[in-house]
This record gives C-alpha cells, sequence and structure tokens, in this order.
DNA sequence: AATGAAATATAGAATAT
DNA sequence: ATATTCTATATTTCATT
C-alpha cells in the first residue's frame, strides 16, 4: 500500500491525538472531511493505523515501576526462541519486547506494581524458560519520554 | 485522586482500546453509558488518561528500524542531566528514553529510516551534549511487542 | 454525590450530485 | 470533492437514590 503526502500527515497527526475530529483534521490537511475519514478509515482497514489506546500516566495509576531488561539466552534455536518470544508476548507486565543484536539477546521493556512483583515475574520467565540463560536488570529513576511515535517524513525517501 | 473498581476496569479496557463506544464499555463494567463517558471525562480532566493516539505499524509506514540504546554520561550534576533530558526528550525519533541504575545512565529506544538517519542522530547527540560520554547500541532485529499499557489491579494493593 | 434515563447536539457513514 | 441525508454516539439535562 502506497502512503502520500495526506496519509502521511494524517499519520502523523492521529499519532499525536486520534480523539480529534475529521474537521480538526481538515484544518491542517486541505481535505475535506470526508475525504479525511475514508482516508483514516483506509489506514484502518489496511493495518497502517493497528489500534487506538489510551496513555495512562503511571503516576496517577498505581505509581508503577519500570525496568529495562537485558535477556540472554543459552541457545539460538529457532524453536526455543519462538516459544520464548510467545512467552514473552502473552505478559501482561512486559510492556515492550525487541530481539536485539549486540551484547543481550532481547531487551524488555517491563513495568510492575513493586520490586516483590518484579522479581517473581522474573522468577517465572527463567524457570518457565529454561532457555533463557541470564538477565540484567535496570530500573527505570525517571522516565523522560513514552511513547510509541513513528515520525514520518512528509515526503517519501524509501 | 482515587480510583475505584470501575475506574480501574475502564483504565484497562481503554488502554487496549480507545475507540469502544460507552455503550459498548458499559457491556463489560456495570454502569450505565452516561455513568462511563463522566468518568473517562473526569479520568481525562484529572490527567490519569493523558492522550489518546494512533498506533502505527512501522512495517507498513517506511518499515524504520529500531534501536535500543545505552548512554554513558561524563558527570551527573543535575543541571547537565536536566539538560540532556530536554534534549531527549524533543528529538521525535526518540520514542522513549528512560534514566536508570546499572551499567548506563539512560536507556533509549530509537527509531531511524535507516543506519545513516541513526548514525546522523547519534553524532548530533554526542555533539550537542559534551556530558555524553559514550553510548552502546542494539540493533532490533525483530519487534516482539510494543506497547504502553500499565496493567492495573482490580482491586488497590497500593 | 453519583447514577440512570431521556433530551439535544454533534460527529461519522452513506449516498448522490 | 462537496453537499445532503441518515445513523450512531456523545453531551446535556433532569429526576432519583
Amino acid at each position: 500500500m502506497q502512503l502520500d503526502a495526506f496519509d502521511r500527515t494524517l499519520l502523523n497527526l492521529v499519532q499525536e491525538d486520534c480523539s480529534r475530529t475529521a474537521e480538526q483534521l481538515a484544518e491542517r490537511v486541505a481535505l475535506s472531511p470526508s475525504a479525511i475519514q475514508r482516508r483514516l478509515r483506509r489506514l484502518r482497514e489496511e493495518g497502517v493505523i493497528t489500534r487506538d489506546i489510551a496513555v495512562v500516566d503511571p503516576r496517577k495509576a498505581g505509581r508503577p515501576t519500570f525496568f529495562i531488561v537485558g535477556l540472554h539466552v543459552e541457545r539460538e534455536q529457532p524453536k526455543l526462541l519462538a516459544e520464548l518470544r510467545r512467552w514473552l508476548a502473552a505478559e501482561p507486565h512486559i510492556q515492550q519486547a525487541f530481539y536485539v543484536t549486540g551484547e543481550a539477546d532481547f531487551v524488555l521493556v517491563i513495568t510492575a506494581p513493586d520490586t516483590e512483583a518484579y522479581d517473581g515475574l522474573m522468577a517465572r520467565l527463567v524457570t518457565e524458560n529454561v532457555n533463557v540463560k541470564r538477565f540484567t536488570t535496570n530500573v527505570a529513576l525517571g522516565i523522560i519520554k513514552r511513547g510509541l511515535t513513528i515520525p514520518i517524513p512528509e515526503r517519501p525517501d524509501a
């Protein structure tokens, strides 16, 4: 699916705020509200926009602690890795998981109400996934920024 | 602000999908649609819900590369750290930034259209922030999970 | 004080020009 | 691409507990 300049600015706008009305978006996109609605519907149907979510302020919702975790596996066997991936994806407290090059094999961003909960989670992780060799924990002392926005250049260059 | 059981389930639901109508939410929250709307409005006013955003599929929007970066600073002086924080927060390609304990001082999640763009960004980072000593890069080979959801227990335990 | 139900207003979806 | 209608949702108001 090809994205034109209109699609790209729309994507940038709804990544900031998806509660904007088509009319409000029309003030910034040189398109009629109905054209904007059609495009947004198409972008969602095509899976360019995968979902619309509310972002909650952690300080006002239980003050969870954030942990950045580097995971090291025993073997790089595809089967074992796929299993681990599924496990990570299914765990609600794991916000994000990347399979990476470099020192660690996986990097995780985890939220837990407290350190004990985190310990419990990681204990389960290592016992239920024997392929996990070890992990290194970084506790977040401060959250500077937290988002999923992918900046989309107005003009395509790919 | 105190969150009761209704607020908590609502928060869990809108973190999954904020495009649900009050009527749909009412099927799962034993409240009338109007009560639900009032609560959601209050949660947004109070800043418990900070914003509503569309999540874009990176594979369908330019296939950017994700980088997980560990940042090491020269000095831990509050003034210098605050400056760096501001710089990180202002940079659109930096999706997330945490100030952490452990080996690195900051952990960043960065998206860039390609490796050159990443190089350019990091070059700017180190030249414009002399307090940055060095950094370690992990390239994401695969994204297993990507979200901002904070699981909120139905019963408060804090 | 907060809820539920009915009123109005607004935005979205579909159709036609 | 705009204009119009139709439908659904959100917003407001009010009575009730």
